[in-house]
DNA sequence: ACCCAGGGCGTTG
DNA sequence: CAACGCCATGGG
């Protein structure tokens, strides 16, 4: 069985058990960005709460958010931890966003994918993972988001090392999947929501719908076409 | 009282 | 390039 084929397998199983997961959890692109940023090493939850008070004061908006001050935005982020350094970093992207596309997401998101990453990977305080989140989700850009949750059950499932980076990870899932956005996306939802429920961080999670016996993948169901 | 959650940066060895 | 410390909330 090809590795491509075990991916698809196991994202079928996934699709098939838990249904769409139509992500990102956001009103507006911009939006992404924001929970992007403010989701760095806390639960959902905690950031549900700092964007609830964000559109409370109608920070919600790009033009508005630019001209405010960083003390204004990080007690209302406060939920979401790191508050200080995360207001910063909302502010850096919102620098960059304005003096390079004049606020506008539409133009952002006509870059050339690759100059894009490599102009939101210069912003401090946005790594890899919340640049690709911003990316996929926000402009629409093919590439795959890779996070803790997918370390750790890929590596669990015998086909990535524990110890491969951000980059090997993401290469693996490009190089053994087809080039498909919508897939990008719900790929990334159903590993984010397996983690978040059965497969925390047990060895063997007895409820998890794919399962390695005998080094060999087995899945409660079968491959299917996604189209 | 503990533990950990959808990271990233700066500093050291 | 690791392996750390730092940031510093809220729910289980």
């Amino acid at each position: 069985m090809t590795t491509e084929r075990k991916l698809l397998k196991i994202y079928t199983t996934l699709l098939r058990e838990y249904g769409q997961r139509n992500w990102w959890p956001a009103e507006t692109s911009f939006e992404v960005i924001l929970g992007a940023i403010l989701t760095q090493n806390v639960s959902w939850k905690n950031v549900e709460t700092a964007i609830h008070n964000l559109k409370e004061v109608n920070l919600l908006d790009p033009e508005k958010l630019y001209r405010c001050e960083i003390d204004t935005i990080a007690p209302l982020i406060k939920s979401s931890r790191y508050y200080n350094q995360k207001a910063k970093k909302i502010k850096n992207f919102m620098d960059f966003f304005y003096s390079d596309y004049h606020g506008s997401l539409e133009k952002m998101s006509l870059e050339d994918h690759s100059l894009l990453r490599t102009k939101l990977l210069k912003i401090k305080g946005l790594g890899e993972e919340t640049v690709d989140s911003i990316l996929l989700y926000s402009c629409n850009k093919p590439v795959f988001v890779v996070d803790a949750y997918t370390k750790r059950i890929f590596s669990r499932f015998g086909l990535i090392e524990e110890t491969a980076t951000y980059g090997e990870t993401q290469h693996f899932f490009i190089k053994n999947l087809p080039q498909d956005i919508v897939l990008f996306n719900d790929f990334h939802a159903q590993i984010v929501h397996l983690g978040n429920t059965i497969c925390k961080t047990q060895p063997q999670c007895n409820q998890c719908p794919i399962r390695i016996i005998d080094g060999k993948l087995k899945c409660r169901y079968p491959l299917e076409n996604h189209s």
